[in-house]
DNA sequence: CAGTTCCTGACTTACTTTGACCAATAAAAG
DNA sequence: CTTTTATTGGTCAAAGTAAGTCAGGAACTG
């Protein structure tokens, strides 16, 4: 397993048991992990962005930290946001592909449900002879149209219910 | 026997092992049968494709891997006809939609589902300045990847641990 | 020997890890 | 109170790791 996952993992889990935020030494982290800090900076900026529903603030100096806040928001938010904010009018094969999982780890859509949008807008799929710019086009359109469509559906698989609007 | 069979068969023996999926490492696999990585591709891109009762995921960098899925064999022939026969190279938004809803009315996928991929191959989604030969060349591409995607999933019996966070 | 299948290597893309240098802040010294 | 100095954290680019693609030559098949 690759360093930056566990380093996930263990944040992960600090979060778990202080629900919404937790705090950390990025220095003593590393040293934990025997590994350079700019690491845990890493596991940071690829999975704990405001894209995959986190916050950071930090401090430096003496007595310095790392403050991780869980970002909540009602359903109804978390849409209108998903459609204006984060996919716009073009968006690209990760920053799509990140809101697939982060959806499925809300809850708000199942494990199937991401995998086959992730399917929709992935390379694989576009992977015709039209300019990049255009597939991103098209990537927003299509994944914001699947978005509407899964929230005029509603209940999806059972869904967790939690801290929803 | 060609190395090809060979690494097909090693290939399929560790899948026996562990029923329903095996990861394996290009490069060390190709450092074991003395050939190039790509020829890893090769197998799998000629024996371990969907219509074979496979699916490839992989990822790249430090850690990566090359996971394959086996499709339920009970899907897999289904599969196979909607992939080559309904849909080809090239459908347009009427057929792909009734392959939606016959999906549905079959219990294959769910209401959701159903909904989610047909926003995909919409008139909607797809309304983006290319001709339309080629808006039904992607929608081809855009729904076979979905039901591959929804095919490599465990059955419908709803998602296990979307637990999480 | 024509057509297909197999195999390779050069090049490309993606993700991870590290290290050198920078910036902010608090504590200590003057 | 101002100036160091020590203590953190931040940034970025380069190196490292691993998989994907594709064109073309080799080997096999009929």
């Amino acid at each position: 397993m690759r360093l930056s996952d566990t380093i996930e993992e263990f944040i992960k889990t600090m979060m778990r048991e202080d629900q919404e935020a937790c705090e950390l030494k990025r220095n003593e982290l590393a040293e934990y992990f025997h590994c350079a800090p700019s690491q845990i900076n890493y596991v940071l900026s690829t999975r704990f962005t405001p894209d995959h529903g986190y916050s950071i603030t930090s401090q430096r100096g003496g007595g310095g930290y790392v403050r991780i806040v869980r970002i909540q928001a009602s359903r109804v938010d978390r849409l209108t946001y998903y459609l204006n904010e984060r996919i716009g009018d073009s968006i690209d094969e990760q920053r799509a592909l990140i809101i697939c999982r982060q959806l499925k780890e809300k809850g708000t859509i199942s494990d199937r449900e991401a995998e086959i949008m992730s399917a929709a807008v992935s390379r694989g799929a576009l992977g015709v002879p039209v300019p990049e710019d255009l597939k991103n086009v098209l990537r927003a359109r299509i994944l914001k149209s699947m978005l509407i469509a899964s929230a005029r559906q509603r209940p999806s698989a059972q869904d967790s219910g939690a801290g929803e609007d």
